[in-house]
DNA sequence: GGATCTTTTGCAAACGTTTTCATAAAATAA
DNA sequence: TTATTTTATGAAAACGTTTGCAAAAGATCC
């Protein structure tokens, strides 16, 4: 049996004053008077008053909370993304609510759904690709919600992200930059997620615009999983012909890459020279030290968390706006110019 | 301005009963009536009711929902706990608040103070060392509380985790059998938490039952950031006189060491053997593949679900119990037996 | 000083549930 | 059959807030 705790009306009484001017108080502080402001934070902290949340989300409509899903929470670089996001969000007195779909998409119709039931004031969903009942469903509560992680001009949601397909085709840039001409591919999932399938198109356009097509036994497609990837990679570096360079879908296949190679007995990259996405955590200190291009997971964390917060707060519903995050460079020792033999 | 969406009253009137059953068949739905129930049933889906949990915890007392506070997110580790702690909950219908300290744990009181304001039914904390102004909030609220990732048999709060006294001796005791007796040390911050400070007395106490002391100059702390202790365990390892083995306070640290050493042009384990703690992503894929002490991250996040769940659920309050999860060593290769020069 | 406008305050209804209590219906016992 | 127990149902109060409205208080102007 819990205790009864001091709500409102304590503290109104205490205070002297209407549970009205407590309320509106905590809501919107500058509208109440400074001698019965003072009463009321006095009366608050000796009742050691705590807000209930979701009496204020019953009658009022917010309840200061945003859901976020997201793939999977074993991939540092989402962990990076909501770092951010919390950062942000906690400035303005929001809870993240986190859901995982543990690497499955069909979780997230599930997660969404648990989300609405919370009564969240937004949604924060990762990538372009959702189940049209999850669509749906978030539609039909007109809840506001916003599709991170790609940018995509054309999505009919709120995007902040990177373009993905800019992303794979700059990676494959530097190589070619390098002089290299025979390029292996490990591509993530493209069936699993339009992140992969974007990158994937990047780097086979630009390998075309430059008339170089990789034959198919060094083309591949790996899960983000290091165990899988490190096989794969493996296997096309373990043939007869062996590619000079070799292109990763994110960072994770990279590292999986370097450390096959070096099981293999071959130097990165002066045998072959391998380039990530995402620059990861461990990416700079690995030995050789990666080349990849660093998508700021902490700023696209932080901008989703403004933009989510307009969302919530704009009372009409606005055409979509898609924020474009810029990616760098990091040319490091995994990569290195082709040397003729 | 919302659409108005289904409520408990239109579900009632529409299959022809009163609120009250309809608000019994989502909470005990074996107490309704099998003919009303289909009639429930099917009128909450023709008009795509959701429950509303706001209103729901306003009266009653559950929120479904529960509240983990993280030091960070930003350590697979964590990652993996919190995916095990999901899935579990996941099955019992609860909804799992996250939050993370951006490792400073000064945020720690403010993150669970928005779980008390939101109506958490439990929350769950990392580790054992909190300040008392959390744990006197969470006592006069009388909210359930465990601890986890410690093992820690005196605790005053519920705890659901590992020994790290122990696995500290036990990773210590790994170097020893191997030969070695020049150890050098690289642990945690152990001011910042008592995972650290526990490994590093077991550490410490397995080294001097063998009667090894190791030097001041072979020991350090570092934070569990690559860079950082990449420059650390270079600097140990660029002396001239050098410890046979190096053992870290976790995985991150090991990662760095072997790095560090692979930078010096140091072969691991011919010239340095390298142990870790943790067994996080990458330990079994890298060059070499890294000697440590698996600790079951899935597993503690799984059972700290069934545990919370437990004490949400008991009406009365128990006596704190412990719950300790066993780890496994991982003898990989960048440990080597210590052959005299 | 009164008239007018603006700011601050309080009353009471409302939010969408759960839950207590009483009653109706069904099942069981006699 | 009737008396008794068990089970299923409904009416209405309660939960702790927010908020629309009206009244009170204070500020500004002439």
């Amino acid at each position: 049996m819990r205790k009864k705790q001091a709500t409102i009306h304590d503290v109104a009484e205490l205070a002297n004053t209407s549970v009205s001017t407590v309320s509106r108080y905590f809501n919107t502080p500058e509208v109440v008077g400074k001698r019965i402001a003072g009463r009321i934070e006095e009366a608050a902290t000796t009742l050691n008053y705590i807000r209930n949340r979701s009496a204020a989300a019953t009658r009022g409509h917010r309840s200061g909370t945003i859901g976020m899903v997201v793939p999977t929470l074993e991939n540092s670089i989402f962990a990076e993304l909501i770092e951010g996001l919390i950062a942000q969000l906690r400035q303005s007195k929001q809870t993240v609510l986190i859901s995982s779909n543990l690497n499955d998409n069909g979780n997230e119709k599930e997660a969404v759904r648990a989300f609405v039931e919370q009564g969240v004031d937004g949604i924060i969903l990762v990538g372009t690709e959702h189940d049209s009942a999850v669509l749906n469903l978030l539609k039909s509560r007109q809840l506001p919600v916003l599709c991170v992680w790609n940018h995509r001009d054309d999505y009919q949601i709120d995007t902040v992200g990177i373009d993905n397909h800019q992303i794979g085709y700059r990676a494959a840039g530097h190589l070619l930059e390098l002089g290299h001409r025979d390029i292996g591919c490990i591509f993530g999932l493209s069936g699993a997620n339009d992140r992969a399938a974007l990158r994937k198109r990047g780097i086979l356009d630009c390998l075309s615009d430059a008339d170089i097509t990789p034959p198919r036994h060094w083309q591949s497609e790996s899960t983000y999983d290091l165990r899988a990837a490190k096989t794969i990679a493996h296997n096309i570096l373990n043939q007869p012909e062996r590619p000079s360079a070799l292109i990763c879908g994110n960072d994770i296949i990279a590292f999986a890459a370097i450390w096959a190679a070096q099981s293999l007995g071959l130097r990165v990259p002066d045998d072959i020279s391998i380039m990530g996405i995402g620059d990861f955590q461990g990416a700079a200190e690995m030995t050789p030290p990666l080349s990849t291009i660093r998508i700021p997971a902490h700023t696209v964390g932080r901008l989703s968390a403004n933009r989510i917060l307009e969302l919530v707060e704009s009372e009409t519903v606005q055409p979509p706006r898609h924020l474009k995050v810029e990616f760098e460079m990091r040319t490091r020792q995994s990569t290195a110019a082709f040397i003729p033999q």
